[in-house]
DNA sequence: TCTGGGGTCCTAGGACCC
DNA sequence: TCTGGGGTCCTAGGACCC
């Protein structure tokens, strides 16, 4: 291998962190609810934390009945408990499963001492999401490392297990690629350790298993090559090149290339991460509603999130997003029939701004431009086309200083009672490692 | 009484400027 | 004097990830 690189992916990492940090949680099917910090939980809903030995209100029952969840310990998922499932399905299938309320704050903190653990072994860490990261290992030291990617992988493991705990556990994936590597590490959990030495390899493990397993490929894209008659990576090999352009465009080429086990991504360092590109809140509601004033006053309150955020990062944003769902399902008919919310989104572009009542005056403006009085269940809003807050573009006028004063108040509140704002670039600052300049990021930006 | 909420990237077509 | 072509911005929409 002349690139080596490694897929750290926490095992059920909501749950086990929970595990680890409640014994009596351990050895129990549980599921982690949505984040505690979630403006729009009441709580009642923070009840029902086994550890605060409660009972869950029927207000809090009835309003998760809509939400997901979080992450599903190894013992639910015996049940055929997933992440992402909807707690009433969870239950169903799991009638003793065990609801215990996200705390993101532990989550992060995890993370933060995982990721201090990996700065032994390499600089090059791309942070992918809270609980997974790639790791390449440095060129220079690739040589020396032949032979050894097992034994460096099983020791960041037994060193998560003394520093971090035993219950929280991670499959590594080990490959001449991201996509590899990934792939590698989603094989055998929990737990794991798979190594994808070269590409005759990766092609005898693509050819084994379903097109939906690789990174990259979903229900939609799968579904299309169903319909060309690809039901294989095998198969997909066949697939002229010309064939796949055609049919997908330049995500063709993706594919083309996924089947000979070829990605040429780079692992992206957290300190060439380019700033987020987008801010944005949803919420669904727990009735669905068509009273305008109602969706207004969770629209406005979206908005005031947003803004909130767009200053915590000193940023402000011209392109606003409105989105919604409607409330009554339809049938999508693809592979297998199951239900969806149709919606509709639409954007439209103001000043630079991050006022949450400039940012809500535009979206509740566009808002009406998509939604014809059916009820909903889900309403959104976002803010794109960033840049950072410089003199020019704001604080002109002493009343706009004098607005911004009290916004900066408005935020110390705020911050005092927190609420779960996750971003990759807080994460990465909150783990204490220096952001190194990068000499070719200027170049990029300025090149014609 | 039926799937959350945070993001990312890509493409096409129209408007507009020079 | 009746239209080329390059570039940029904007909006809509499709798809993916955790």
């Amino acid at each position: 291998m002349n690139t080596i690189i490694f897929h750290i992916d926490f095992n059920s990492y909501f749950a086990t962190v929970e595990q680890q940090a409640n014994p009596r949680l351990r050895g129990k099917p549980i599921g982690v609810t949505g984040g505690d910090k979630n403006p729009y939980r009441s709580r009642s809903e923070d009840s029902i934390t086994l550890a605060h030995g409660t009972l869950p209100s029927p207000n809090g029952e009835r309003r998760l009945e809509r939400t997901v969840l979080g992450a599903a310990s190894v013992e639910a998922k015996k049940f055929g408990v997933k992440t992402g499932m909807p707690i009433w399905q969870a239950k169903k299938l799991c009638p003793q499963i065990i609801l215990v309320a996200g705390d993101s704050d532990k989550y992060l903190e995890t993370t933060k001492r995982f990721l201090n653990i990996l700065k032994d072994y390499s600089s090059y860490i791309e942070v992918f999401s809270i609980d997974e990261v790639f790791m390449k290992m440095e060129d220079y030291h690739v040589a020396s490392l032949l032979g050894m990617t097992k034994r460096i992988a099983q020791e960041i493991k037994s060193r998560i297990k003394i520093e971090i705990g035993e219950v929280v556990t991670c499959s590594i994936g080990i490959s001449y690629n991201k996509l590899m590597a990934k792939l590698a590490g989603s094989l055998q959990k929990p737990d794991g350790l798979v190594v994808i030495a070269n590409q005759e390899e990766a092609i005898k493990i693509l050819d084994k298993i379903e097109l939906d397993e690789v990174c990259g490929i979903g229900a939609r894209i799968k579904s299309r090559l169903n319909n060309l008659g690809v039901f294989n990576f095998g198969k997909l090999r066949q697939v002229p090149q010309a064939a796949l352009l055609a049919s997908f465009k330049s995500y063709g080429q993706v594919l083309y290339n996924m089947a000979q086990g070829i990605d040429n991504s780079a692992v992206v360092p957290f300190w060439e991460k380019e700033e987020v590109k987008s801010i944005g809140h949803r919420h669904t509601i727990d009735h669905d509603t068509a009273n305008p004033t109602e969706i207004k006053q969770i629209l406005l309150k979206l908005a005031e999130l947003v803004a909130r955020r767009l200053r915590a990062k000193k940023l402000t944003g011209k392109t606003v997003h409105s989105w919604y769902r409607q409330a009554i399902p339809t049938l999508e008919v693809g592979m297998e029939l199951h239900l969806g919310f149709e919606g509709d989104r639409i954007q439209t572009t103001i000043f630079y701004t991050n006022d949450g009542i400039e940012i809500f005056k535009a979206a509740w403006k566009i808002f009406h431009q998509i939604w014809n009085q059916e009820k909903i269940r889900m309403i959104g809003v976002s803010v794109s086309n960033l840049k950072p807050k410089t003199p020019q573009n704001l604080s002109l006028l002493p009343e706009n200083s004098k607005q911004e004063a009290i916004l900066e108040t408005l935020d110390k509140i705020n911050d005092k009672f927190g609420e779960f704002t996750l971003q990759r670039a807080i994460l990465l600052d909150s783990i204490g490692m220096q952001r190194k300049p990068n000499p070719f990021l200027s170049d990029r930006r300025f090149k014609i």
